[in-house]
DNA sequence: AAAATTGCTGACGCCGGCGTCATCAACTAA
DNA sequence: TTAGTTGATGACGCCGGCGTCAGCAATTTT
């Protein structure tokens, strides 16, 4: 619309922009393709740039990768952020709400596609596992270790399974996450099924004498 | 040692063998890199053999890679299939027994490469897993099941959770599985402390009432 | 308006990987 | 021993992808 007509500039100079842009192309190519496949020339093409201007602003491919993975983790760490600090309600109510959000993270697309690359590509990247352990699990395992405590000092949990490994928190989602990344063509699991099965057995576990 | 001689033959034909020993070397590689990374090229080399010869018994790398992962997926379904057939004693102890040996097949760096390349290149072979599907899930999911309605019979386990999600028994392993394969080697998990705090979630949840 | 700056590009060289084919040589049968 | 069969190979062609560089042209400065 701009710059179609008939001999306007073939390009414009926009360097402030370019990064971005080409970050934003490296996204998509990278999470449709997974690193190995995911091609330059494409990103470039997204980007409506030439391949060459790729390289003006970043390294190659791998650095172009920890770049764009930069970029994806943001919105996850700001997600999870938002969820944790909101001590307000019964324990299990907080642990609703944390659970749906998470529950809603993994529909997304985007971060399970981010999983399947860490996964896919983590032996190849081990900084880039590096900096998502710390960014992302750390600050999610010390969440889930508060939310514990307080949980005991408001006597509605138990010391036990969750103090030893608060993680046992989350675990199932995390497998929902898996299924759902694996065979969610072949075999959906609905959500909000899985969320309260996640919920029953979180509080109220399946052996029988806690029905007593 | 047999062929290493002076002027001995440079090579023997073994027809019946090779199909196995490609087959192997191309597990070891397909494993240890990855589909996209994988070279026909070491593969050859690794089964001792050219690279033209991998073409007379497979039709290519797909052919040979569908090959591999049927080979790589017997020993898991021998390992399903055992593991499950042996109901006597209490439900927790059945668990127990089911879980240890889980975790232990998690442990094998086999399966968990397995997992890896179903993830990493799920998109790219849907038959796969689907074969996948159909041979581990479908009748682990299936044996699960058994075993409620079994602990529910014998006034072990309440209705709820478990049985509208059996799968909820196995998932905090494989949420295990998951961080182990991701993060195993800057952040390990204890098997047998997790082990313990699963049993704990699963028989008594984690909610204070459990308790009274 | 002209000179200077620099964002941007097209084209080149290189490499590794896949698939194929004519040819060789190990085995087999006569 | 000799002719025939076929398992196995080395070498070739092709393709796609990465990284680079001299040169062009959009923009800025004088």
């Amino acid at each position: 619309m701009k710059t179609e007509a008939g001999q306007g500039p073939a390009y414009q100079r926009r360097k402030a922009d370019r990064p971005a842009e080409i970050v934003q192309a490296g996204l998509e190519e990278f999470f449709a393709q997974g690193y190995a496949k995911a091609s330059l020339a494409r990103i470039a093409q997204r980007a409506g740039v030439s391949r060459a201007t790729l390289y003006l602003y970043f390294d190659g491919k791998d650095a172009l990768f920890e770049a764009v993975a930069a970029e994806a983790m943001g919105p996850l760490v700001a997600e999870m952020a938002e969820a944790v600090d909101a001590p307000s309600g019964s324990t299990e109510e907080l642990v609703r709400r944390m659970l749906r959000r998470f529950y809603g993270m993994i529909t997304g697309t985007k971060n399970s596609a981010l999983m399947r690359i860490l996964i896919a590509e983590g032996k190849s990247h081990p900084d880039l596992v590096a900096r998502y352990h710390a960014l992302i699990i750390r600050r999610g395992e010390a969440a889930l270790g508060a939310l514990v405590q307080r949980g005991i000092a408001r006597g509605e949990l138990r010391a036990g399974a969750a103090t030893a490994v608060p993680q046992m928190i989350v675990a199932p989602a995390v497998f929902y996450l898996l299924h759902t990344m694996i065979f969610g063509d072949i075999d959906r699991l609905d959500v909000d099924d899985f969320l309260e099965a996640h919920m029953d057995m979180l509080f109220n576990g399946m052996g029988a004498r806690s029905e007593i």
